[in-house]
Order: C-alpha cells, then structure tokens, then sequence
DNA sequence: TACTCGTGGGT
DNA sequence: TACCCAAGAGT
C-alpha cells in the first residue's frame, strides 16, 4: 500500500524549496526544521517567502543561533503564532550549543517547538528515521481509509495507530511527505477526488460513500468580541512611539503600538503619555483564534521632549509589525503625516 | 483535557 | 458574510 503511495508521489511532488532533490541530494536538517516550524499551522503558500528571507539572511542554524532578539521577531512579523519564532530562537542556541540537531526523534522532541510532529517529521526526513507523522492531513487520510467516525479530537490516538501500521521502513521521509501531499491535493477537505486517489482501492470510506463526511469534529466554540484603543504616536522628528510586549501570551515579544487591555466591554481610554490624541473614525477589524477584536486607534502628534521609547523612522519598517499592528498603522499614518 | 496562540485563502 | 481550514506546541 505504501508501495502505491510513493510510486504515486514520484510523479506528482511539487517542487518545494525545503524539499529534497529527487536524484538524491542530502537533507539539511537545519532547512527541514525550519520550514516544519514555519508549516505549522500555516500554509505552504504563507511560508514560502518567509522561509527564502530567513535562510538568506541566516544560512546555518549557527548563524540564526547568533541572531538578536528583534530581529528575528521583525522577520517572522506577519507569519503569526510568534510563540513559535520565540522557540526557534531558544533551539537554534541550543542545537547550535550542543553542535547538531539530535538525530533522533525522542531527541529532537526535547528541544524547544518541536513537538509531536515536528520530531517526526524531522527524524524521517532528514535523518531516514521510520518514524510517522500525525497531522491534519495525515488524521484526515486516516479517518477515510479506515472510515473512522470517532470525532477529533478524540480519535487522534486510534488515527494515530492506524497511520503507523501503514508506515513503511523504506523511504520513510518519502512517505510521510507523500501521506501529507496526498490530503492536501487529493483526500483534501472538501470535494476529495477519490477518482484520482492511488488510495481508492483500500479506502474505506470511498467504499462506504462517507470520505466527505470525515473526519468528524467536535464543534467550536463561538467567537466573542473584544474591543480595545491603540495609541499610534509619531514625534515631530517623524519616529513612533512603540513598545515591545511582553514575552508571553498574545503577540508575545511583536513590536507593536501602546494600548488598552482588549475586553469584551468597552475599553476606558488610557493614554499611555498626556497628549492631545485625536480618535479616528475607522477602526481596525481583526480574528485571532478565539475571538474578534475591533480596535479603535487615537493618534497624536508629539513633542520632541515626549518621554518614552521611540523608533526613528528612518528605523521604522511597518513590514516589521504584525498583522494587526501593521493594519493600525495603515489608517494611522496619512494622519500623522507618513 | 481543554484552552491559548495568528494569519490569509477558500467556499 | 461567516465560517472553515492549514506540514501543532505549550501549558
């Protein structure tokens, strides 16, 4: 079954930059790691650019190893889930402190982001380790072959077993990357082209008629509301006043602009230096994961004697925020002059 | 176990 | 428009 699988992706796999060469090129686990933490929970086409800019500029796990701070938190900005940067920069001083990435899997899972998957996913492609990995393709592929109706996450253990009695001991960075190409061109979510499938013949569900319903899944909680005000100050020089949040929890270690706490009720306007700030009109409009936040924006324009830490403008990319400090930014500065 | 943690594209 | 979804990890 295996076999059909990668006699399959021989043919058909894309041309991606972390990938190996098909005529046998060697892994480079530092690449392989990378592009894993940047695909989790993002898509390929979201990754690609962001994965070019940081090999170019950090081309070993040495050199990313070396880098500061904000600047590899500038180069993530717009990538999102920035606890993942945050990680990347612990593991790379820490592989680059013990000289090599772990070859193994229950190695590499020590190191700070890398999970589960992550070790998996490493261990196979880049060290030819017979290891499977469990993702959100992978779950999906398994709940059809098998016709699995135990919903997620509950059924991840049972899909878990199943995708491991398929992997092989051959070519097994292969095979997992074939698995995974599989749900996202093939066995994708929706609309799956079972006619096209080198699995048609042993799925399950194909036989069953039930691949478009699987996988199941518990249902997701509502998305709340949250409002808060974001203060976008500029001096009479032309640099921002920014601050670096705190290193923990939403936007963790981003740049961004001072503000409220975001709450479900209306925020209480708090400055974060007297000024005469002015409410604009639009507000920005933004989804995280668990909630809607509509953020409403004072902008100011501010003396040269303003305390507080400011940016040059000369130093200012807004390409360095996140996403949603980046929208702030946008409906802020032709008021401000920029 | 269940929650937190971003963003952009597809439908 | 309002969902859903994406090569998950940490707590």
């Amino acid at each position: 079954m295996a076999a059909d699988l990668l006699h399959w992706y021989d043919r058909h796999a894309r041309a991606l930059p972390w990938r190996v060469p098909p005529d046998g090129g060697r892994a480079d686990p530092y690449r392989v790691w990378l592009s894993e933490v940047m695909l989790q929970q993002t898509t390929v086409a979201a990754v690609k650019d962001y994965f070019h800019r940081f090999t170019a500029r950090w081309p070993t796990v040495q050199d990313l190893a070396a880098a500061e701070d904000g600047d590899v938190m500038a180069e993530w900005a717009g990538l999102g889930y920035y606890a993942r940067a945050r990680n990347l920069l612990k593991c790379a001083r820490a592989v680059a402190a013990r000289g090599a990435f772990p070859d193994t899997r229950a190695g590499l899972q020590e190191l700070p982001g890398i999970g589960p998957y992550t070790s998996a996913a490493i261990a196979a492609i880049a060290f030819d380790r017979t290891e499977t990995v469990v993702d959100g393709n992978v779950e999906r592929v398994m709940a059809r072959m098998f016709d699995e109706h135990t919903p997620l996450p509950a059924a991840k253990p049972v899909l878990t077993d199943y995708a491991a009695r398929l992997t092989p001991d051959q070519r097994p960075g292969d095979y997992a990357q074939a698995v995974m190409d599989l749900g996202a061109t093939i066995c994708t979510p929706r609309n799956p082209a079972c006619g096209i499938c080198p699995w048609r013949g042993p799925c399950a569900a194909r036989a069953n008629g039930t691949a478009a319903d699987l996988p199941r899944k518990t249902p997701k909680a509502a998305k709340p509301v949250r409002f808060g005000i974001a203060y976008i100050g500029r001096r009479a020089d032309g640099a921002w006043l920014l601050e670096r949040r705190p290193p923990e929890g939403l936007l963790g270690g981003t740049l961004g602009w001072p503000g409220t706490d975001w709450a479900t009720t209306d925020p209480v306007d708090a400055p974060p230096i007297p000024a005469d700030w002015r409410a604009l009109d639009a507000e920005v409009r933004h989804t995280f994961t668990h909630f809607h936040l509509r953020l409403s924006l004072r902008v100011a324009r501010l003396p040269m004697d303003t305390p507080g830490q400011f940016l040059p403008d000369a130093q200012f990319r807004p390409a360095d925020l996140p996403t949603l400090m980046r929208k702030a930014h946008a409906l802020a500065a032709p008021e401000l002059g920029a």
